[in-house]
Order: structure tokens, then C-alpha cells, then sequence
DNA sequence: AAGATAGTCGTTTTT
DNA sequence: CGACTATCTT
């Protein structure tokens, strides 16, 4: 027992009731800086503890492999053992090992392959260039993005309406054009991979029995940046166990353009009566100055849950503000700020500079590079998204499955080998006039010489090539097929023709590769039944593990070296971190908030929050800095200061100027209260319209019967007049 | 088929 | 401005 007091020391209160509540259900409100990874990592040692729940009937859930690698080694320390068979893990990454598990019940080959964002892209433009449409007009960017949000919703192509609508119907033919590409191929991509496992628990009610009976405890982070698939999922699986304890903010949404909802916390609280609601408000991070500045702003937004952050931590130091002439000038200011803030014996690595977008980095890294202060910039490419990487790991694909397609295109001539796009055509038309895949049909084109006899000859040693590395892997382990394809492919003289620094980096990450395949650990991914053993039969060759492995995890920063640098991050990526001293970037309307989220009220609230979660990252001192005038795609611009400065509280900013006088005069008041007057609607509220259906208020201007409001349909938003649109409030 | 040059178009990001 | 594509030249 004495551990397990243990458990709870240097908690708070509410913190307490999370950590040893009853195993019912639960919605934690946790706001920035409450200690809520804390909470949730001994709420979890205290079930195995005290309520003596095995590990391996738990289910922690987050949205990234690092917060999941964390979790687990958090909860390891605090126990001091291993929690093998429990299951920890992002969303995408449970549903694929169940996928693996019950992947005959799911509808899928047994050596599916994960389609990343990019593959997904290829795939998508073929599908649409096979369909004969105009990749102009319909650009496959744009329709992969149209159909992983329907995906996000749960849509299946048969459950959407088109309305006659040529948008919609164009790409409902893309889709199911996909899918069934998708499916003959054996590819699923990340929201297939979580609707697809959703819809296993509905299709087999013993698997979902099966799941059910196994975890007493399923533990949800980052709530509030769950999609409608991923809530579903998760109500299904905890039935009424009562079992299901969720932790967000509502205030720290951030995920909506990318089908996040924000609804589902309130949903959730309708979805189990019997759940308790806890709220995480002291905060351990911040100054009261910094923490009033965050709730002055973030008072801004309607329909929040409400909850207010206070710390016994003091008042701390004003928030600076500061204008520069330009975006030069303002890096310069910050810079500056830097070189104080290291004179005085602190630590670079304690300093971030946040910003809207990553392309404000660069006249950064400019005057730092200058300064010849170390810095390192977060985001951007990940290892094995990596043109080169992928180009590997291809190869290994076609020694593992030669049928597949993709694996197939890409790289049939990379490095070039004379196998042109003429070429390829050819390939592809035979393929699917006869029904088979891309490397059958090379094959019977050479064989019948159907091929000009250059192109023949470039096939035939493309295909004897990929033949020879499968003969050859046969006696390797994972790493030396991975060098033996590094070596033999040719990809490595490639990428040292480009020259450069670019084409070093190329070279350094190849040689990264087999490195990463050397420290690669299967027995992780392994799928642990009740025994603790993997069934037999969805076993995969390490090779392929290793593949679904670099897909699901796209792979950390490259392996960082260890300086002391200056931290560089858009706010997106900020969001889980805490510095010191912290820099807002770029706080001009425009930028920040965004111009393409500035006329929709729901997106406007949306970077608001943004800008909450900015300014909540830092701990003792925060500057707000923008410019005057800036660079934007190569002419200047001149913006004016953010909204947001002007909604943060004036007791608590301090201005400081240095070059000039110009006074901040955005009108300081609460903006529209969201009603519109002389009607009975309001934004964000659900109304029915006889022809366009179920829609969301967007905006509205005017009032009473001259008042029109902008719906958000599911075809579309439209502007239409209160007085004769007749439209029914739901909800 | 491969390399060179003109044209386009600009959020945020994880899996 | 600069990364990425489409089209032209050899």
C-alpha cells in the first residue's frame, strides 16, 4: 500500500480525483500548463497499483508516436518495471495492429501496405488521369484532401448525396475510383485505416465482444483533437463498460482543418450521462502575466466549456510588444533579446521563436546564422518521407511484394536507366487491360517483345535487377538488405551526381537508413494476444514491419545533435512544450491570424486558440513582436497588428518602441456576441434548410428581416436571407 | 529520354 | 522570393 500513497503525493486536488477516482467514466478539462500528462501517467500506475488492473488490459490512446513513447517510459520509470502487453499507442497506430490481427474480418489482403500522404497523392492523380479528367481542374491535392475528410466523417462513397452537384460528383467518382484502386492493390491509407477499423467493430460484434472483455481501462489524450471516426470508434469499443477516461482542452483545439472536433467533448458528457467532469485550472508553467494575457484572449471565443488558469507562481514580468519596420527588423530585435538572454547565463536551448507559418523562418535563421547563434528548426520534412528514403525503401518493397504498383512507379526508373514516361505508359495500358499488375505486365511485354528493343532492354534489366536483390535478401537480415539495395540500386551515385549540400544531406541520410535499420526492433510492433504471444498467422516478415513501421512512423527529427540551440517551431508544433522565454513571430493581421482564416467566425476562433496555445508555452518571459512591413511572396505589405494584441489585456503588455511612434489602434471590444439580432439564430448553430439539408451558421451581417446568414452545407456554404430562407434551428 | 528553362502559386501537420 | 511543375530543347 505504500506505494500507492506514493502515487499521489505532490498532486492538487482535482489532480488527485483524476489519479484516484472511481473507474467510471471521465472528461478532464485540463488546461495548458496543469500537469496533464502527469495525471494521466499515474491515473494509469494507479490502476495497475491500487486497483490491481493488469497493464495488459489497459489502452492508453494519444495522437503521436512521441507522446505514446513518453507515456510509456513515464509510466515505466514511476513503477520501475516494464509494462509489456500494454497497449499504448496513437490512434492510427492500434487500429493497424488490428488490422494486422483480424485483417481477413476487415476485408484486407494479409500484406497490406500503408499508403503515407504521398503515396496516397500519386495514387489519387493516377486514379484521376485514368478517369480522363483534367488534373488542372481537378487537382489531386485537392481530392485526396476532399476524401480523407469524408473518410474523417465515416463516409463511404455510397453514403454521400451529390446533389447533381458537379464538385461533388466529380469526386465521389474519384473516390470510388480509389477505393477500388486502393483495395485491389491491397493499400489502405490513414483514414482507412482508422474507418476501416471502426468498421470491424460494427461488422463483427464478437471481435468487439472479444476487445471489450479485454480492456478495463481505456485512456484518451488530447481529446479534443479526436474526428468523428476516431470518437466513434472509441464509444463503440467502451460500450457500457463505463470504462472510457478522456482528457483535452477545449481551449487548445488546433486540428479542426484537419477534421478534428471540437464537439466531441461536449458530445462526450451526452454520450455518458454517468461520466464526471474534472477541471485541471491551476497552472504550473506560467506567470500570472502570461497566464492573463492567455485568458483575456481566449475570453474572446464563444461556446467555450469555461475554465480560467491560475497560478501561485506571481505576477512575473510584462509581456513585451514590440513593432520592427520591418520583418528584418524584427528578427534583429529578437535576436538581440537572444544575445541578452544568453549574457545572462542562460541556456539557448530555453528560448523558442514561434510562429504562424514556417516560411517566417527564414529571415530568422538569416540574422541568427549572422549572429552565429546555434539554433535548430522543428517541422518540416521527416526522415523517412524523404525522396531518397523512399526510393529505398521501395526497392525493398518490390523484394517483398513485386506486385505492388506504387513501389513499382517509383522506382522503376530511379535512378534513370532509359525507361521513359512513353515507356511506362505502355507498361500501364497493358496492365490494365489484362488485369494485372505493373511488374506482370513488363514482364509479358519483354518476353513478347512488344517493346521497342531499347526500352525492352532497360525493362529486362530493370526486372532481372529487382530478381537479383530478392535472391540475394533471401539469406540477409533486415540491415543488409537495406545496405545491399543502398549499394547495388545505383541510388547512391545518383544522389552524389546532384552535388551539394543537398545531395550530401541525401547521402548522410541513406547511410541514416541503414542505421535506423540496424536499431529497428519488431518485437514492438508485434501484436500480443492473451497468452502475450503474436497469432501465427498476421506475423510479417521483419521486412515488412520494418516498411509498415516507416509509413506509421514517419520518423523523428533526424537523430539531432545534441547542442545547445535556439528552438524554432510554428505554434502548431509548439503545442505540448513549455521555454522559458518565448518569442510570437510575425503578430500581424494576415499572418497571424492567417488571411484564409480571417472570414469564417469558427476558423477566426480557431487561430485565436492557436494564439492561446502560442502564448501559453512560455514560462517566465514573452515577447509579441511583428513588423510593419514585410516581404510576402516577394512584395512588400503592410499589415496591421494582429487582433489579437488588441484583445489581450493592456495592465499586462508593455510596449516597447524603439524606432518610432506609431500607436496601436485596433478598436479595443468584444467583438459580435454571435446572435443575430431580430432573428433567432446565432453562429455555430444547426439549422435545417428544405433543399440544402443540415448545415452550421458561418457568419451573418445585418439584422431583423433584412438579415442574411452565410450556412455551412455539406454541398457547400451558402449566403441566404433569414426572412425567406426558412430555415429550422436543430439541437 | 534526359536535362534546361519558363510558368505557377503560395497556411497550419500527424498518422 | 523560391519551391515545385509544365513545356521545350537536345
Amino acid at each position: 500500500m505504500m506505494d500507492v500513497s506514493n502515487l499521489l503525493d505532490n498532486l492538487n486536488e482535482p489532480q488527485r480525483e483524476c489519479v484516484a477516482g472511481p473507474k467510471g467514466s471521465s472528461l478532464v478539462l485540463a488546461g495548458a500548463g496543469s500537469g496533464k500528462t502527469r495525471v494521466l501517467v499515474h491515473r494509469i500506475a494507479w490502476l495497475i497499483k491500487a486497483e490491481g488492473i493488469s497493464p495488459f488490459s489497459i489502452l492508453a490512446v494519444t495522437f503521436t508516436n512521441k507522446a505514446a513513447s513518453e507515456m510509456r517510459a513515464r509510466i515505466e520509470d514511476l513503477l520501475g518495471s516494464s509494462l509489456r502487453g500494454m497497449w499504448v499507442g496513437t490512434f492510427h497506430g492500434i487500429a493497424h495492429r488490428i488490422l494486422r490481427a483480424h485483417y481477413e474480418d476487415a476485408g484486407l489482403q494479409r500484406d497490406f501496405q500503408i499508403l503515407d500522404s504521398d503515396d496516397q497523392i500519386r495514387l489519387v492523380k493516377r486514379v484521376i488521369l485514368s478517369l480522363d479528367l483534367d488534373e488542372k481542374k481537378w487537382p489531386a491535392r485537392q481530392a485526396t484532401w476532399w476524401i480523407n475528410s469524408q473518410k474523417d466523417e465515416g463516409l463511404r462513397p455510397k453514403n454521400i448525396e451529390h446533389m447533381d452537384d458537379l464538385y461533388l460528383k466529380t469526386h465521389l467518382v474519384i473516390y470510388t475510383a480509389y477505393e477500388d484502386a486502393c483495395l485491389r492493390g491491397g493499400m489502405v491509407d490513414f483514414a482507412e485505416l482508422l474507418l476501416r477499423a471502426h468498421e470491424l467493430w460494427l461488422k463483427k460484434p464478437e471481435l468487439l465482444k472479444h476487445y471489450q472483455n479485454r480492456f478495463s481501462a481505456l485512456l484518451v489524450d488530447e481529446f479534443q483533437d479526436t474526428n468523428s471516426v476516431q470518437y466513434a470508434w472509441l464509444r463503440v469499443l467502451a460500450g457500457n463498460n463505463d470504462n472510457l477516461m478522456v482528457v483535452g482542452d477545449d481551449d487548445q483545439s488546433i486540428y479542426g482543418w484537419r477534421g478534428a472536433k471540437i464537439e466531441n467533448i461536449q458530445q462526450f458528457s451526452k454520450d455518458f450521462p454517468q461520466s464526471n467532469t474534472i477541471r485541471l485550472e491551476q497552472n504550473y508553467r506560467s506567470t500570472s502575466n502570461i497566464l492573463k494575457a492567455a485568458n483575456g484572449l481566449i475570453d474572446q471565443n464563444f461556446g467555450r466549456l469555461g475554465k480560467e488558469l491560475w497560478t501561485d507562481l506571481g505576477d512575473g514580468e510584462p509581456l513585451n510588444l514590440f513593432a520592427g519596420f520591418n520583418e528584418i527588423d524584427e528578427a534583429r530585435y529578437i535576436v538581440d533579446r537572444i544575445k541578452d538572454w544568453i549574457s545572462q547565463g542562460n541556456m539557448r536551448s530555453e528560448a523558442a521563436i514561434l510562429y504562424r507559418s514556417n516560411a517566417q523562418s527564414r529571415v530568422l535563421e538569416e540574422v541568427l546564422l549572422r549572429s552565429q547563434i546555434p539554433y535548430k528548426i522543428y517541422g518540416g520534412q521527416r526522415f523517412f518521407e524523404r525522396m531518397e528514403i523512399k526510393n529505398v525503401l521501395a526497392y525493398m518493397r518490390l523484394i517483398s511484394q513485386p506486385h505492388s504498383d506504387s513501389a513499382f512507379e517509383r522506382v522503376v526508373n530511379t535512378p534513370p536507366r532509359g525507361i521513359g514516361s512513353k515507356s511506362v505508359d505502355e507498361i500501364r495500358g497493358f496492365a490494365r487491360g489484362n488485369n494485372i499488375s505493373l511488374w506482370d505486365a513488363s514482364q509479358r511485354l519483354v518476353e513478347n517483345n512488344f517493346l521497342s528493343a531499347r526500352a525492352s532492354n532497360s525493362v529486362r534489366g530493370f526486372l532481372d535487377f529487382v530478381v537479383l536483390l530478392t535472391k540475394k535478401s533471401e539469406q540477409l537480415d533486415l540491415e543488409e538488405i537495406v545496405e545491399l539495395v543502398v549499394r547495388e540500386s545505383g541510388l547512391k551515385e545518383y544522389h552524389m551526381k546532384e552535388g551539394g549540400e543537398r545531395g550530401q544531406a541525401r547521402l548522410e541520410n541513406l547511410a541514416e537508413l541503414v542505421t535506423a535499420a540496424q536499431t529497428f526492433d519488431p518485437s514492438f510492433e508485434y501484436l500480443l494476444d492473451d497468452d502475450g504471444l503474436e497469432p501465427e498467422e498476421s506475423r510479417l516478415s521483419d521486412l515488412e514491419e520494418f516498411l509498415s513501421h516507416a509509413s506509421l512512423e514517419a520518423g523523428e527529427q533526424q537523430a539531432g545533435d545534441s547542442e545547445d540551440c535556439i528552438q524554432m517551431m510554428t505554434m502548431h508544433s509548439a503545442k505540448g512544450l513549455e521555454f522559458p522565454l518565448v518569442f510570437l513571430a510575425g503578430m500581424e493581421d494576415g499572418l497571424f491570424p492567417h488571411t484564409m482564416s480571417m472570414e469564417e467566425p469558427g476558423r477566426l476562433e480557431e487561430e485565436r486558440r492557436l494564439c492561446y496555445v502560442g502564448i501559453t508555452r512560455a514560462m517566465r518571459k514573452l515577447y509579441l513582436t511583428y513588423a510593419e512591413s514585410r516581404r510576402i511572396h516577394g512584395n512588400e505589405t503592410m499589415n496591421r497588428p494582429s487582433r489579437f494584441i488588441s484583445e489581450i489585456p493592456e495592465e499586462v503588455l508593455k510596449e516597447v518602441r524603439m524606432n518610432n511612434t506609431v500607436v496601436l489602434n485596433t478598436p479595443k471590444r468584444k467583438i459580435r456576441d454571435g446572435a443575430v439580432d431580430g432573428t433567432d439564430l446565432r453562429l455555430g448553430q444547426r439549422v435545417i434548410h428544405e433543399k440544402f439539408g443540415e448545415g452550421v451558421i458561418l457568419n451573418y451581417e445585418g439584422n431583423g428581416t433584412s438579415a442574411r446568414v452565410q450556412v455551412n452545407f455539406n454541398s457547400g456554404s451558402k449566403w441566404l436571407v433569414v426572412a425567406y430562407a426558412n430555415l429550422k434551428a436543430v439541437g
